[in-house]
DNA sequence: TATCATATCCCCTAAAATGGGGATTTTTTA
DNA sequence: TAAAAAATCCCCATTTTAGGGGATATGATA
C-alpha cells in the first residue's frame, strides 16, 4: 500500500500561522503538497490544475462568509474543509468537515488530517444563516457604531425604535458578534464604516 | 561585515505560532540562533549558557505575570523583550519593547527585530503612552473594549462592580467618549489594545 | 401563485448601564 | 511627612439594552 500524495490548500492571512501549519506538515511523516490562498475566489483558479484534497480555512475568512463556503462544498464534492479555530469569533462547526485550534499539538493537527483523507466522506448538514447585512441593517449599524442609542437611530432613520431593535437582532444573529466593540471592528473590517466617520464624542 | 549572530528565545505554547516564528526567522538573512522556552522559569536556566538578545513573549504567557516580567527586566538588562499580541488577552506593551501581532507580515516582524537589536534601547519613549488614563482605568477600559458587561470585568479585576463603575465614570470624564465604540476606537488608536484583541463574540 | 427576504411595528421581562451623590484606604510624590 | 493621586467601595433613581415572543406589508423570485 502507498501514501498517495495529498494536496492541501491552506487560507490563511496570518503568514506566521500558515507559515508554522506549513512546517507543522512537512515534519510530518505524510506526503503532502501546500498551497497558499490569499482568498476564497484562489480556489477555483488553482482547481483548474490540481486537486485539492484539503482546504484549510482561517476563521478570519469565515465570518460572514457561510454561503460562499457552502457553495465551495456544493462545487468541490471530494474537498475536505478544515477550519481554523482562533477562538476570538464563532466558527460555523456544522460547515466544516474538522476544526483545529492554534493551541492543539502539532500531533492532533496531523492526525486529523490524515484521518480526514482517510475516510473521504462529509456531513453536508445545511444549517443555514443568511450572510450579508442588509442596507437598513447596516444603517442601524453605523448608528450603533457611532454610539447612538436605539432611540437615537430611530430618529435619525425616522423609524420606531422597535424596528432599531429588530434589526439589531437581525445583526447580532447574522454575524455572531453581540459587543458593540465587535460591531465597531466588524464594521470598520467590512468597510461599512471608516474610522474617519466615528464620533468618538457621541454618547 | 558580518552580521554577529543574534540569539532569540520563544516563550511561546501555541506549537503552530512558534513553527511559524520559527520558520520566518529561518528563512531570513539574518544570522539567527532559536531557542525554544517552555516557560518563564527556563530562561534563568538557559541565560547561564547563553546570553540571549531578545526573549519573544507570548500573551499567553503574560497575563497575570507582568511582576515576573519585569523582574526579568531587572535582572536582565541587555534582553530585549518582544510581545505576541495575538488576541483574546491584554498584553501591558509597555513593559515590552516591542510588539507584533500574528497578522503582521515576515518582513515586519524581521524588521521589528533586527531593528531592535541594532539600537538596544529605545523604545521606551516611543511607547509614551500619555493618555491620561491610569492603570487601572486601562484595565476596565479593556474589558470594556472586550465587550465585557461591568460585572464581567468586576470578576476579572477580582475587585466590586462599584469600582468598575468608578474607573468607568473616569474614563468618560477624562477621554470625553461615552460610546463604547469610540472607546474601542481611542482604545486601539493609544495603543492601549490591538484590534486582535477584540474579542468579537463576547457579549 | 406561493414563498422568501426585507422592512416595519409591538409586547413582555430581566439585566445592565448611566449619572448623581458620597466614602475609605493605599500608594505616590513633592 | 503631608498632600495628592489612585484604587477601592456603596447608595440611589432612571434609562437603555438584551432577548424572548410575536404581527403585517411589500416586492422579488422561483
Amino acid at each position: 500500500m502507498h501514501n498517495s500524495l495529498i494536496y492541501i490548500g491552506i487560507l490563511e492571512p496570518s503568514q506566521i500561522v500558515s507559515e508554522g501549519i506549513q512546517s507543522i506538515l512537512f515534519q510530518s511523516d505524510k506526503a503532502i503538497k501546500v498551497y497558499r490562498l490569499n482568498d476564497l475566489e484562489e480556489l477555483d483558479e488553482l482547481c483548474e490544475d490540481k486537486t485539492l484534497d484539503i482546504l484549510i480555512i482561517s476563521s478570519l475568512q469565515i465570518v460572514n462568509r457561510e454561503k460562499e463556503i457552502k457553495k465551495i462544498r456544493k462545487s468541490y464534492h471530494n474537498l475536505l474543509l478544515v477550519g481554523i479555530d482562533y477562538g476570538l469569533m464563532q466558527i460555523p462547526t456544522e460547515l466544516f468537515d474538522g476544526t483545529f485550534t492554534l493551541y492543539d499539538s502539532s500531533e492532533y493537527f496531523i492526525n486529523l488530517l490524515s484521518l480526514l483523507n482517510k475516510n473521504k466522506k462529509v456531513n453536508k448538514t445545511d444549517i443555514s444563516d443568511e450572510n450579508g447585512l442588509t442596507e437598513r441593517e447596516k444603517d442601524v449599524l453605523k448608528g450603533m457604531v457611532n454610539g447612538l442609542s436605539n432611540k437615537e437611530i430611530a430618529d435619525l432613520l425616522n423609524i420606531s425604535i422597535h424596528t432599531v431593535i429588530s434589526h439589531r437582532k437581525n445583526i447580532t444573529a447574522k454575524t455572531g458578534i453581540r459587543s458593540q466593540s465587535g460591531l465597531t471592528i466588524y464594521a470598520i473590517s467590512k468597510k461599512i464604516i471608516s474610522i474617519e466617520e466615528i464620533d468618538l464624542t457621541n454618547h
